[in-house]
DNA sequence: ATTAAATATGAGCTATTACTCGTATTTTGA
DNA sequence: TCAAAATACGAGTAATAGCTCATATTTAAT
């Protein structure tokens, strides 16, 4: 039962060109959702835009799925990573300051590409159960009731609840934001400040 | 050009018992989507489900999408006239009391299937562009506005924008709870209120 | 050089599933 | 009572799309 069998579940690039060619799979996958939506999002279609043939494709995802979900995966650890750099740059700043950090960050991540992001987002809500999504999560998470509980505030409903809330009401406003094509990321991040600031119980100044 | 050609796009009940079928199509279909998710979501399910055949289905909705949107349609027509009714029923009351009857209604509407909610909350979103949809949307958008409006606040970010800033909020703590498998109903609607209020500008008391 | 491993290819298999259509049954109206 | 309309039926069709596999090519190791 341990012995060689076929490698399985796949995806085990050694050489540099299997790389590229997981990367261009990925990228492919990316353009296509943020293209055409489900509609064209097909194994076929990703493999002609990669530029790959389907054969490869399968060589490095067991499936389909696989593939939405290393794709989800890559862009909540792209934003994590943003989180963790704007957390340690600003690191010594006041409360506020830090949080503007973390602002900027969401809002640059959602404008970058907002229909990308819209898709990616609904597919997220799919794939919630997929344990290193949840893994990157809950290390966001971590990252944020650590900035709260470092704050100092006499936080509204616990740190526990209060950390939920506010990502509940960051990413609300921005999918939402999403959803109805706004672009003003100016406005959009006054207003989410204003909603988390007044939540936490600050005057927003 | 004109003349009567095969009823082309389906549903016309005329009968009470053709109304029946159109009716147990949509339960069926709600229950599935609670119980198997997407991946049983199939017509020939939900026929089976409604004890209805295949093809009595494809004479009342002419495909797929059309079962999903009159059942996403359905929910959201619900939650409207609930919120009207609590709307009106409040006429009189100080805003507070009237927020708060709206949030009860969307937090028993959320909290009486919740893994329902989530699903129909999902494919709301892949619908959204639904001439239907838009327009209950866009009624319960206006009786929002109108709260608002009549409250006297001075709204942070304009009508426009605090109304679309409500409605988020409020969804996406909402739609949260729902993924997190919450079923604290109360809890919730003090989190709600509180971030509603405060982002209103008013001491949550 | 030679061999083995890694990678690439894409025609085609297969299973799923949305949907049709010819027919049977029930209801309505006169 | 009796047509005609409405409704119900479900085996079968067709098309899509996920995925395999036999084969070819490239890279790495000795």
């Amino acid at each position: 039962m341990s012995s060689a069998e076929t490698p399985a579940p796949r995806k085990r690039p050694v050489q540099a060109r299997s790389a590229l060619t997981v990367d261009a799979i990925l990228t492919a996958a990316a353009h296509i959702l943020e293209g055409e939506g489900m509609e064209g999002y097909t194994t076929n279609a990703i493999a002609a835009r990669a530029g790959v043939s389907i054969g490869s494709l399968y060589q490095y995802f067991p499936n389909k799925e696989a593939i939405t979900a290393a794709l989800v995966l890559a862009d909540a650890e792209r934003l994590y990573e943003a989180l963790q750099a704007a957390s340690d740059g600003s690191a010594g700043a006041p409360f506020l300051a830090r949080l503007e950090a973390l602002l900027d960050v969401v809002i640059a991540h959602q404008m970058e590409r907002p229909v990308l992001a819209r898709m990616i987002d609904m597919e997220e809500r799919r794939l919630a159960h997929d344990p290193a999504l949840q893994a990157v999560h809950e290390a966001g998470f971590a990252l944020v009731r650590q900035e709260l509980q470092s704050s100092g505030l006499s936080l509204p409903f616990g740190l526990e609840a209060s950390t939920v809330d506010v990502f509940a009401i960051v990413l609300g406003i921005c999918d939402t934001a999403g959803e109805r094509g706004e672009t003003d990321g100016d406005g959009l991040k006054a207003r989410i400040r204003h909603a988390v600031l007044s939540y936490l119980g600050l005057r927003p100044s």
